[in-house]
RNA sequence: GGCGACAUAGCCAAGUGGUAAGGCAGAGGACUGCAAAUCCUCCAUUCCCCGGUUCAAAUCCGGGUGUCGCCUCCA
């Protein structure tokens, strides 16, 4: 497997720290106001990497934080009349909503900065014993000119940053660019004790003191999105070697941006979506496949036809799924009767899918820097196989074929693990059925007595009525679709 | 101003030296009472432009153009 390490700028083989084990640490949003697109993307990529090492039989600590306290957040509640803790426990509830509407699972350990002050105290205080970082009115700052190595992620050298710094300088540091590790509270701001007195973490000291304290000194995969690399995450390095002497971090994924109308989505520039309001357009299965749909590196740029697009694509992979069930359901049917008939009977092996190479297809897309795209296009193509197989089938199913439905359908389900598009049910097959899960058997009964009202009409070719109900059921999202099979009936999706 | 990324069909998108995956849209055909779904066929002699390296380049090198991003909170 070989993934792409942005502080080397190029694929590596992938060798984790201890072989079968993984340890991940993703940043996390502040928790200041709901998930928008571009937070997505991130949430589900690695929620993605996460599903395919596991997959792939590794044993995967799993860590994101929230940033629960910062200046955002003490902002907004300000603004809002609001306890600042308080209020960024809300977004984090929210948050869980809108993640776990797209199928992200929850991390193992979701740290919260305000539960680790002590961590990150003592992870300051070593800076300052060991001369890394230096205090001034009860701020504390990281002096980076200290760090040889500083730049070395964003690939940038200190005087090419000065040149184009565009802040107005802090007077009180040594460096511009040196930065903040521990802030001293202003009057009625949230603030804990510290041998420098009353104060709060910076931002990037958290991330630094919650990934040591979970997964170690040079733990395996540190991810988020491209912007974080400088200064966060440059920042991080810096901080986080200083303190050790060793290095922090194996392999460094970011990924890249989400745009709209190709400007970039930003929570400042105002132009953002939120999840949750995206969620109320599409389906959330449209959302995270489109999202997988563009390699991770690649900007992305949302649109409503893009998206509508990927719905329609994902709409014939369903298809797909959903016609293999109904072929198994048959072929177990069809046992049952061999069974009782008390033979099984062998027939000619039609259905010699070459299902072993979509699997090697798709673990080889993956085992390349997660190329989600390319694993996508092996659904397609599996898609294809099941679909022209099952119409060829028809009524009676050898036990050849069967075995070759069952693989095809394990591989729906293995490539659903990853990917995490679907549902699945407690069994862990793919939910594809286009019937809500609240479907009520009265509806289900009424839409059949409906059907079969009208197969009598088009038995006596009565066209008109046949086409009335089909027209009007379609209006209410009711979709018949007359095969040689019978009536099939979904909701519009 | 400094640094970096990208440019593939109408649209989205994979592909980093061996002769252009996949999806959406579109055209034709099969099936169907019609539609839908599905299947089959077609849809980039060519990968922004100009040079170069090579037996061979979308892929490597140089130059140009364009787009985007980072350097400030940001996923």
């Amino acid at each position: 497997m070989e993934v792409y390490n942005t502080l080397t700028r190029q694929k590596e083989t992938f060798q984790p720290r201890e072989p079968g084990n993984v340890y991940i640490y993703v940043c996390g949003p502040t928790t200041y106001n709901y998930i928008h697109l571009g937070n997505a993307r991130p949430l589900v990529f690695f929620d993605t990497v996460r599903r395919y090492l596991e997959w792939k039989d590794y044993k995967v600590l799993f860590v994101q934080n929230f940033t629960d306290i910062d200046d955002k957040i003490i902002n907004k509640a300000a603004e809002e009349k609001r306890d600042p803790l308080e209020l960024s426990r809300s977004y984090i509830n929210e948050y869980f909503k809108d993640a776990g509407a797209l199928n992200v699972r929850r991390a193992d350990i979701h740290p919260l900065v305000t539960e680790h002050i002590n961590e990150i105290i003592n992870l300051v205080e070593k800076l300052v014993d060991n001369n890394h970082a230096y205090v001034v009115d009860g701020d504390v700052y990281f002096e980076v000119r200290k760090f040889a190595g500083y730049g070395k992620l964003s690939r940038r050298t200190l005087d090419d940053m000065q040149a184009g710094t565009r802040v107005e300088v802090d007077a009180r540091k040594r460096d511009p660019l040196d930065f903040v590790l521990w802030k001293a509270a202003k009057p009625g701001e949230p603030h804990w004790e510290s041998p420098w007195g009353p104060g709060r973490p910076g931002w990037h000291i958290e991330c630094s003191a919650m990934s040591l304290k979970y997964l170690g000194i040079n733990f395996d995969i540190h991810g988020g999105g491209f912007d974080l690399v400088f200064p966060h995450h440059e920042n991080e390095i810096a901080q986080s070697e200083a303190a050790t002497g060793k290095p922090f971090v194996r392999y460094w994924l970011h990924n890249g941006f989400i745009t709209v109308n190709e400007e970039k989505m930003s929570k400042s520039l105002g132009n953002f979506f939120l999840v949750r309001d995206i969620l109320a357009q599409f389906p959330a299965e449209t959302v995270r496949f489109f999202l997988l749909s563009t390699h991770y590196r690649s900007p992305l740029d949302f649109n409503d036809e893009e998206l509508a697009a990927a719905g329609r694509g994902l709409e014939r992979i369903k298809t797909s799924i959903g016609l293999l069930a109904e072929a198994l359901a048959k072929a177990c049917r069809q046992d049952a009767r061999d069974l009782i008939a008390g033979q099984i009977i062998s027939r000619k092996h039609t259905f010699d899918m070459r299902l072993d190479e979509f699997k090697d297809s798709f673990e080889a897309a993956m085992d390349d820097d997660f190329n989600t795209a390319l694993a996508i296009g092996t659904c397609f193509d599996l898609a294809r196989e099941v679909n022209t197989a099952v119409q060829r089938l028809g009524e009676s199913i050898s036990a050849a074929d069967r075995a070759s439905l069952h693989k095809a359908m394990e591989l729906f389900t293995a490539f659903n693990e990853v990917l995490g598009i679907f549902k699945v049910g407690e069994d862990g097959a793919v939910l594809i059925s286009s019937v809500a899960e609240d479907e009520s058997d009265l509806t289900e009964g009424l839409i059949g007595l409906i059907i079969k009202v009208r197969q009598e009409s088009r038995k006596k070719k009565d066209w008109g009525t046949a086409d009335r109900i089909r027209d009007g059921l379609k209006d209410l999202g009711i979709v018949l679709e007359d095969t040689p099979q019978g009536v099939r009936w979904k909701k519009q999706g």
